[in-house]
This record gives structure tokens, sequence and C-alpha cells, in this order.
DNA sequence: CACACCCTACCTTCTGATAGGGTGTCCGTC
DNA sequence: GACGGACACCCTATCAGAAGGTAGGGTGTG
């Protein structure tokens, strides 16, 4: 009924938030057994080493990712609006400091000195998301619902870019509304509706 | 005639390269000494702290930067081009991965864990750049060179949050082309050349 | 019994930092 | 010009603590 172990959730979580305060080598084992209540040693019996660790978080943070988009697309069909269900899920983790930044992206910023087991997982991470926004692009624009300046894999890394980029400025200016200053005109901009914006064309 | 101390040069450069691959936590006064060929004692003499290292080489790295827009100011006139030769230059310090990351960036994600004083150091850079961002997207929209969708302000920081993004999926990707199909879009929109990109209104 | 789980105790290596001594160079005074 | 302090620079030696990790034993439960 109740989780096999949440133990392993918990160290998990925390290891999470405090890579995404920190990155890779921004935490140790002595930081999660403070937190989560337990010796070092433990942790090692549910995580061998530290690389299992941080792969295995990784792992689940991208299935969870990817079955979190699976579902979006079928509780929201409008292109447009799963575009909103997504920046406006990081605006809310962003704003109630639950997660004030993706673990991916935080990891990828340092990918040069990860271990390679957890690169090859963060990229996979960068991948998938590229992926999902590339088919929720391309069919927004073949049915007339987002306007793309160029191609539908092009303006999902402009798209994905944005949004870390977005992410970090929040977090540089210590501001979360900054999130949504960076990622509502890039809404606004794909969004083709009947009205134009502030284009106001002669006639 | 040359310079006074080369040294304490070598390790700034030597520690900033460290810091764009891994971050404040990524390298070590042993590293360091390592690369540059001195002992970890001899770095303690120009930088008792490692706090007194970074935050130097922040406050340089600023100021570096201030010094090179307003060089730019002089040689470039035209506020597109202005932009054009800031992506540009780090398309080409990705690209030969002399510095294939901006420092202030990659320390601003680590935000939450940097010492106080870096971190005063990393944000004052964000506004440094976003206020020279501004004032360049004011004047040419001002001058009608560029097409704005917002304020400048708010256009400053979706630049400013789209290069920091490029930058990250470039790494992410190991791919440094990735860099320019993210800024790419983004100068293109900014252009509000007389031929309309692919706006295609009807009449 | 076997196994999951957590513990104490310990190890090795790295980390940032300090103490103190050895060079060399510049500079003022005799 | 000689002398000696002041200082910049780099060294060896050493430290305390944190890092990731291991060994092995004590519980419980199926």
């Amino acid at each position: 009924m109740s989780n096999l172990s949440t133990t392993s959730d918990d160290i998990l979580a925390c290891a999470r938030s405090l890579i995404v305060a920190g990155g890779y080598n921004g935490f140790s084992y002595a930081d999660i057994a403070d937190v989560v209540g337990i010796r070092k040693a433990s942790i090692h019996h549910h995580f061998p080493s530290k690389v299992d660790l941080v792969r295995t978080l990784v792992a689940r943070h991208r299935q969870n990712a990817e079955a979190g988009l699976a579902n979006l697309e079928r509780q929201v069909s409008d292109p447009l609006e799963q575009l909103r269900s997504y920046t406006g899920y990081w605006q809310a983790c962003i704003a109630d400091a639950s997660a004030p930044f993706c673990v991916c992206a935080l990891l990828a910023s340092q990918l040069p000195v990860l271990p390679e087991e957890v690169g090859l997982e963060v990229r996979a991470h960068f991948r998938s998301l590229s992926a999902w926004l590339t088919s929720v692009l391309e069919r927004g624009s073949r049915h007339g619902q987002l306007q793309l300046a160029s191609t539908p894999r092009a303006e999902a890394e402009v798209f994905m870019a944005t949004v870390h980029g977005a992410m970090l400025s929040a977090r540089a200016y210590g501001d979360p509304k900054m999130f949504g200053v960076v990622t509502g005109p890039l809404l606004e901009r794909l969004a083709s509706h009947g009205h134009d914006r502030d284009e106001r064309r002669p006639i």
C-alpha cells in the first residue's frame, strides 16, 4: 500500500534540492545524512556511490518529466496551452521555491566535470525535452495555432534555451517573477491570435 | 614595461577556466597549483582565501566586460550590429573553446551556495549587462532599427536569458553551433528590415 | 536462514588554510 | 659604494576538517 521504502525516496528528494542549490559538487553524503536523519553509511546501503545516487536521481527525473508531458498531452490538446502549462509548471515551482531550478539544467552547466554516466542521463533529458517541444510546435504550426519563424526543431531549441535562461535570471535577480517576464513574450510571440499584438501594420 | 607579475594573472586565468568547467566547488587550490606550476601555499600569498580569489576574478571579469561593451559602443554605432557583435563574441569563445561559458552565468546558477561576497559581484554583472542591453534596445527602438514586442527592459531580459540558455544548450549538446541556432532567431526577430520574414500577412 | 535496513567505527584522500623559512629586489642611510 | 631593513614571492611542512567509501555488527521481518 504505502511506499516500500520512503528512505531512498527521501534521500533522492534531499539530494535533488541540494543539487538544485549548488550542483554536483555542492553537496555531500554528510549533508544528506543531516537532513534525512540517518548516518552516512546508511546512504551507501541505498546508493553505493555518489554516481549511483545522482544517476538514479536524474534518470527518475527524466522518467517523471516524460510521464508528466505524456499526461499533459492527454489532458490538454491545444499546443499553445501545452506550452503554457509547461512554463506555468516551472513558474509555480520557482515561485514556491519547491524546485527553483531544473536539476538537469543545473547539472548540464557542469557537464565537463560530471561523471560520464550522469552526463549521459543529463544529455538524454535535453534530447527528450527538445523532441517533445518539437512535436508540439510542429503540430501547432500545422494547425495554424502557432506561428513559427523557422523550423519546429529550431524553435524548440529556442524555447528550451529561453526557459533555462529564464530560470537563471530568476535566480540571479532573486525574483521569481523574472521567469514570467522572460517566458511571457516567448509564448506571446508563438501565439498567432487574430488580434495583432502591437504590430500595428499600416492599413 | 612587462606585467608586474603574471603569476596572479595566471592563477586567475586558470581559476576562470576551472570555474567555467565545474563551478565554484568544482576546483581546488591544488588544481590551480598543478596547472600554474607553483605550490598551493603560493596561491594563498596572492589570494589569501578562495573567496578572495573568486571575488577578484568576477570583479575583474565584470570590469573587462563593461570596458569591452563601452569599446563596442565607440566602434559600432548601429544597435543591431552591437547585438550581433555581442553574440558573435560568445559564439567565437564557444567555438574555439577558449571560454565555453560566461563565468558569471555559471556562478549565478549556484548562487544559493556561493559566498555572499561572490554572489554580490555576480548579481552586479547581471544588472550591468541588463542595463547595457536595455540602452541598446531602447536606442534601436527609438531609431526604428529594432522592433520590440514590449519594453526595452523586458526585451533586454529576454535577450540576456536567451543567450545564457544558448550557452547551456551548446554545452548540453556538445555542439558550439547550437549557440547560433538559438541566438540567430533572436537577432532576426529584433531586426525590422523592410522585408517581412515569413509573416506573409493576407493582402 | 536470509535479507533489508541502519548503526558504529574506521580508512584514505582531498580541502582550504597557516606557520615559518629561504630567496631576491628595491630603497634609504651612512 | 656598503649595509640593512622592508617587502614580494615562493617554498616545505603541517594542520583540522570534510570528502567518499568500507568493514562489520546489531536489529527486525518474511
